[in-house]
DNA sequence: CATTTGTATTATAATAAATAATACATAAAA
DNA sequence: TTTTATGTATTATTTATTATAATACAAATG
């Protein structure tokens, strides 16, 4: 999976990888089980710390997208449930998204087109 | 328009803010042309510093959310435009949104009701 | 002229982000 | 058993961000 981290953008590092591991398990173009880089094989690649990429990893753990063994390193989680806990976060992000969209002039119709757009490139399955 | 700040999150004040008035413009709370208190007054109400409500203002004006005389203040702006600036952002944006969502068992149907039921809500008309 | 507006300036303190260099615990592999 | 590769913990340093503070300034209204 190619991942690319923009230097100047005001977005951490570390949160940068977050999201976009994220977004490779939705998509599928990372599947579950399997393993991700070393954290020090991709802060190589990638050209930064390794604390950095570990600060990453340790995040999607703790998030639960992840799982970690001492010797097998990073994988995809199998499966993940909790859909409940981070339901009111889902809300809050989207209603300022959608209250951006809005002022913008992207009316409901528009937002629902991209929206399935978006979900046609999603993969993962329960 | 009730603003309230959680001084324990990550998120910066000056966001908490800008975040609160964008949504308060969408749903209506804020009308068009409707006059925003003066940085002295909302830092005086929230108990906060006057350059930190500067710099919310700063960055909504910068936005295109409000518009900025030196001495009437600071209105919600008429109308806004360019659309396909922000284009892009958006989609980023709910992009991850979306992964984040399918990786948690929400699917599109359920998603769909969610945003309907927020762009319920808002009430800005172009 | 006086007042109120946003804003610019400068300083300070606290926190966060990123890098760096090591070291450690663990467990698979040789 | 020894070696090796894994994530992780630790400590330090640098830089950037955030928030506060105290002023001062430009502009425009009354």
């Amino acid at each position: 999976m190619v991942i690319t981290l923009q230097l100047d953008s005001e977005t951490p590092l570390y949160e940068q990888l977050r999201n976009q591991i994220v977004i490779g398990i939705a998509t599928g173009r990372l599947e579950a089980q399997e393993r991700l880089p070393t954290v020090r094989q991709l802060a190589g690649d990638l050209g930064i710390n390794t604390m950095t990429v570990n600060k990453a990893y340790a995040l999607l753990k703790q998030e639960g997208y992840i799982v970690i063994d001492r010797r097998h390193g990073a994988k995809v989680s199998p499966r993940t449930q909790n859909a409940d806990v981070h339901a009111q976060q889902l809300e809050e992000q989207l209603q300022l998204i959608i209250a951006q969209a809005t002022i913008r002039g992207v009316d409901q119709s528009a937002f629902q087109s991209l929206c399935s757009r978006i979900f046609s490139k999603m993969t993962y399955q329960h």
